[in-house]
DNA sequence: GCGCTCCGTGCT
DNA sequence: GCACGGAGCGCT
């Protein structure tokens, strides 16, 4: 049947209007109206002609068709930025499974009040003598509003039109007819909030060391001869990839172009920003997550108006809208935070790659232990793969030790501190030096359980274990639901019940009984859920004012403690126990972080890792600050399952309240795959409950699809969304589609 | 976002 | 009865 329909999306400028509307497409625009170009649309009761964006053309009516307006025509200017960013949105809805809405409100985000915070002017638009007859009209009329509104520019001249509105309780619709009428006029200036404190002394530049320049002058040769591919550089903790950074901004900024940094959390890595400030002062603008909606869209709007030239921030600046884009730099390239948990759940690594692309700019990563999935690319030639082995000044790496658990408990030792951890923490106790003990967990995260008949306490919602927090709480980390510590099992009714597996709080009872004279700070996310909790904690050990930090996987990222010789890895192991094929691979990069953060001052630094499994190849790798080695085994075993990258991985996450449905549904789609997969090319998994396997009371199931290529998955998932559509009982049916997550 | 409608209020 | 102001709604 012929298509005759376009969804459109109105403007994303308002929340209400975040939904599509049909519109009959004209036979002569037939051709030419798909999805994602700009179009103009009759909108509103007065049919006011503005842009719309189409997202889909179908045959079917969504709404009675005679209420249906036609499509104007197609808009002419299809090259802007917006065009660009809704091409990638596109791209985004294709690849990650979502739909074009969403796609879009990420891609281009929804302005809230912005246009408040623009100061307009209101001033007099004819002569004050004919002003001051029109106020005698609107007198005899009774026109107030009018009146009161007129009297008060006649004598102030010019006011601006907030007051007006707050002050003299005049509407925009009296301010609009007036304009109009030529009686006032309103001329508009914007005001922009930075949101940050201009700290720099400008003019910030430091020699870039030997290996750097290398890699510089290495990467933008490439890129003079026409290598646009993306550059992967992998450098140890204190390299100075930051200084790459730097060096290819400044060459990109001198052709006229803008950058884009992409940094984990903006908390964590104040220092750097602070670094970018001073060497680029005024051309840099940070995006955080404590902006609010109209700071945020105020900072796309001066990128947009080419009054910056660099964006930092974290995943969601990938989205700023540069007239001429030229690089994007993803540092900390590993790191999980670019992974979107919310539909589209895209990957900022792939969708800068994907938006560098479109815009003819370059990608840089950087990290100092690259993911599997990008190493292998490295490896591969897809990427440009650059090492710099030195680290500044030449530092020594920490020495690490593995301590065996079992061995401690065989040896009749309970405590969760080894003895050699005991006997490392005197030792720079005595010295005055600064320790960090890690954990890799939060709160007292341990379950309460039954000693007697082992029924562990679990939320009502979610199939999840609580967890005890401060106070003999019961808290579910998923949903939040809370409840009181029972004192007698429910089950069985016997009084043994409690909490077992330490928490930081615990560690920090433990390490205070056993160096009762040691200033201890502990920081995880009870103690930093107040605004600057975390910084304030940070700053107050560098300055020394504790011998002792615990903490969780907050302590490890960024931060620089000269003073701190020793690490204490408390359960190294934790992290490896959870049903995700990347456990192994998270556990690595954890360890090489903890380990790090010993000895980057000039004492050389010792790291103590306790583990239960001494002789897993991530903890040995890790001990070892051997990358490579890590990549050599952690490779072996994902060809062997047929993981990514070695393969690809679909995922069909689906969650109901009724979860009968919810396995018939699954069930049906797992034959549908076999379907249209007759010659079985594809592996397929599940369906299986997923690792929670109920949130918030609903169900929740996975479905696996394991293949070579890549664009096979995306045709499926392109069918998959066909069939649920055609077909019934999926309506109540949640669906989020994920590649090699 | 914008225009429309509905309804309360103040003035004659 | 009229004009205006404010809120809320729907837009395909």
């Amino acid at each position: 049947m012929e298509k005759l329909f376009a969804d459109v999306i109105v403007d994303i400028s308002s929340e209400k209007l975040d939904r599509s509307f049909q519109y009959r497409i004209p036979g002569e625009l037939a051709g030419q109206v798909k999805p994602g170009v700009q179009v103009w649309i009759p909108f509103g009761n007065g049919s006011r002609m503005i842009r719309g964006y189409v997202i889909q053309v179908t045959d079917r009516p969504a709404c009675p068709v005679e209420k249906m307006k036609e499509i104007s025509r197609v808009a002419e200017d299809q090259n802007d930025i917006n065009t660009r960013l809704i091409a990638l949105a596109a791209w985004m809805k294709e690849n990650y499974g979502s739909t074009m809405i969403q796609a879009l409100k990420t891609v281009l985000p929804v302005k809230q009040k912005t246009r408040q915070k623009e100061e307009r002017w209101i001033t007099l638009g004819i002569s004050r003598q004919e002003a001051e007859e029109q106020l005698e009209v609107y007198r005899k009329k009774h026109h107030v509003a009018r009146a009161r509104l007129l009297e008060a520019v006649l004598e102030e001249e010019t006011l601006s039109c907030s007051l007006v509105r707050d002050k003299l309780h005049v509407t925009s619709q009296v301010l609009n007819t007036m304009e109009e009428q030529g009686i006032l006029k309103i001329r508009s200036r914007r005001v922009y909030r930075n949101p940050v404190s201009q700290g720099g002394e400008g003019g910030w530049h430091l020699r870039l060391t030997e290996s750097q320049q290398k890699t510089a002058d290495a990467i933008l040769a490439g890129w003079d001869a026409g290598d646009a591919r993306p550059c992967l550089i992998r450098g140890v903790t204190g390299s100075g990839k930051t200084m790459v950074y730097m060096e290819l901004m400044e060459q990109v900024l001198q052709k006229g172009r803008q950058a884009i940094l992409l940094i984990p959390e903006i908390a964590l890595t104040y220092q750097m920003v602070q670094r970018f400030y001073r060497r680029f002062g005024d051309q840099v603008s940070v995006l955080h997550s404590r902006l609010s909606q109209g700071e945020r869209s105020d900072q796309f709007e001066r990128a947009k108006n080419g009054e910056i030239q660099i964006m930092i921030g974290p995943r969601s600046a990938l989205f700023t809208p540069f007239p001429q884009l030229g690089l994007i730099v993803l540092d900390e390239e590993h790191e999980t935070s670019y992974q979107s948990e919310t539909a589209p759940c895209y990957h900022a690594r792939e969708t800068a790659i994907a938006r560098a692309r479109m815009e003819n700019a370059y990608v840089v990563m950087g990290s100092a232990t690259p993911s599997v999935d990008a190493y292998y690319r490295g490896s591969q030639g897809v990427y440009r793969l650059f090492e710099l082995e030195n680290r500044y000044e030449n530092r020594q790496l920490p020495h690490a030790v593995i301590v065996d658990l079992r061995e401690e408990m065989r040896a009749g030792n309970r405590s969760i501190l080894s003895r050699s951890l005991q006997l490392a923490m005197e030792k720079r106790l005595e010295r005055q030096e600064q320790i960090i003990l890690f954990l890799n967990r939060r709160g007292y995260a341990g379950f309460y359980s039954c000693r007697m008949c082992g029924a562990v306490m679990k939320c009502p919602h979610c199939d999840v274990a609580l967890s005890l927090h401060n106070g003999g709480r019961l808290v579910c980390h998923y949903c939040g639901y809370e409840t009181a510590s029972p004192r007698s099992c429910p089950k069985c009714g016997s009084p043994y019940i409690g909490g077992f597996r330490a928490g930081t709080q615990q560690i920090e009872e433990i390490v205070k009984k056993r160096f009762p004279a040691a200033r201890i700070l502990r920081m995880d996310l009870d103690t930093t859920r107040n605004k600057d909790g975390h910084a304030r904690i940070l700053s107050a050990f560098a300055n020394q004012e504790a011998d002792i930090l615990i903490g969780t996987q907050m302590i490890v990222k960024g931060h620089d403690f000269p003073k701190v010789t020793l690490v204490g890895v408390l359960a190294a192991d934790l992290s490896l126990n959870v049903s995700d094929y990347r456990a192994g691979e998270r556990t690595f990069q954890l360890l090489t972080q903890a380990v790090g953060r010993a000895g980057r001052g000039e004492v050389c630094g010792e790291a103590v890792i306790q583990t239960y499994q001494p002789d897993n190849y991530s903890i040995q790798a890790a001990a070892a600050q051997d990358y490579v080695e890590f990549y050599r085994q952690e490779m072996e075993y994902r060809q062997l399952m047929n993981y990514p990258p070695a393969s690809n991985l679909f995922a069909v996450h689906a969650s109901c309240e009724d979860g009968a449905l919810l396995d018939t549904a699954m069930t049906y789609l797992r034959k549908y795959i076999r379907k249209i997969d007759p010659q079985e090319q594809t592996v397929v998994i599940g369906p299986a409950d997923e690792a929670i396997a109920r949130i918030a009371d609903r169900y929740r199931k996975v479905l696996y699809i394991k293949h070579e290529d890549y664009r096979l998955l995306v045709w499926m998932k392109d069918q998959l969304e066909r069939y649920m559509e055609i077909n019934r009982g999926f309506e109540k049916i949640r669906i989020q589609f994920e590649f090699n997550h």
